[in-house]
DNA sequence: GCCCAGGTGGGTA
DNA sequence: TACCCACATGGG
């Protein structure tokens, strides 16, 4: 009770503790090396995980290597991508963001945005024609270990239903908002189990169940109450 | 058939 | 800046 009172910062720290209460630590995954999660990042965009998947593996079936992608035509990897969907755009894109890295850096690597500041990798990565504030924040985290918060349909959902953020405040913002609310060392089990929690239980099919542990947080919960 | 799935860039006011 | 929209495939 008086969620809608308390601190954000406070909120955030107790809707962390009753996450990983519920799902628990979530396992470092193994992670793909960053040109790797780049490409399925920018797959996985506005589909599932299957067909990003299947996506993905077919590319990699089709291309020995992500030089021969980045050089290979264009029509041929849009053809692999096609069960992601938005083929058409991913496929340019694709390619496009491999030649963008190789005229930067000379090479096909990322390893070197470890070495940056956070807001200077989010910058360059963001600056690549299909790569977003998620898809930028997905490859840092994920493949790189750096800090960044990463926010998906599911993590503005709750994050709004919560009051962690703004109920008007957009996607993209939500990135910075967040991250100054959480310890950088709880991005990962935060983004993982805040999604988990809205792939499983606050759905956008069913955003107030029983179970959930954060009933009593909830802005959305509240008002429909009330 | 309809809705949704770990978004992004371009157009418009 | 802040909305609005096209983009496309597969599963429930």
């Amino acid at each position: 009770m008086g969620g809608d009172t308390m601190a954000p910062e406070k909120k955030a720290e107790l809707v962390q503790k009753r996450l990983l209460e519920a799902f628990g630590e979530p396992q470092w995954r193994p992670h793909l090396d960053p040109i790797s999660e780049l490409v399925s990042t920018i797959l996985s965009q506005n589909t599932n995980d299957t067909n990003r998947d299947t996506a993905f593996d077919r590319l990699r079936d089709r291309f020995s290597s992500w030089e021969e992608v980045r050089d290979g035509d264009v029509d041929e990897v849009i053809d692999a991508i096609r069960p992601a969907g938005l083929a058409n755009q991913k496929g340019p894109r694709i390619q496009g963001a491999l030649h963008f890295i190789t005229q930067e850096r000379g090479e096909l690597d990322l390893e070197f945005l470890a070495d940056w500041p956070v807001d200077k990798s989010k910058a360059w990565l963001s600056s690549i024609k299909g790569v977003g504030p998620k898809t930028a924040a997905i490859v840092l985290l994920f493949a790189l270990g750096t800090p960044a918060f990463p926010v998906d349909t599911h993590v503005h959902r709750v994050a709004k239903r919560l009051g962690l953020i703004g109920s008007k405040t957009s996607r993209e913002k939500a990135h910075d908002e967040l991250e100054g609310l959480i310890p950088p060392e709880d991005y990962y089990s935060f983004h993982l189990n805040l999604i988990r929690h809205g792939r499983e239980v606050c759905t956008s099919r069913s955003p107030h169940c029983e179970e959930c542990v954060l009933r009593d947080l909830c802005d959305y919960y509240r008002k429909i109450s009330s």
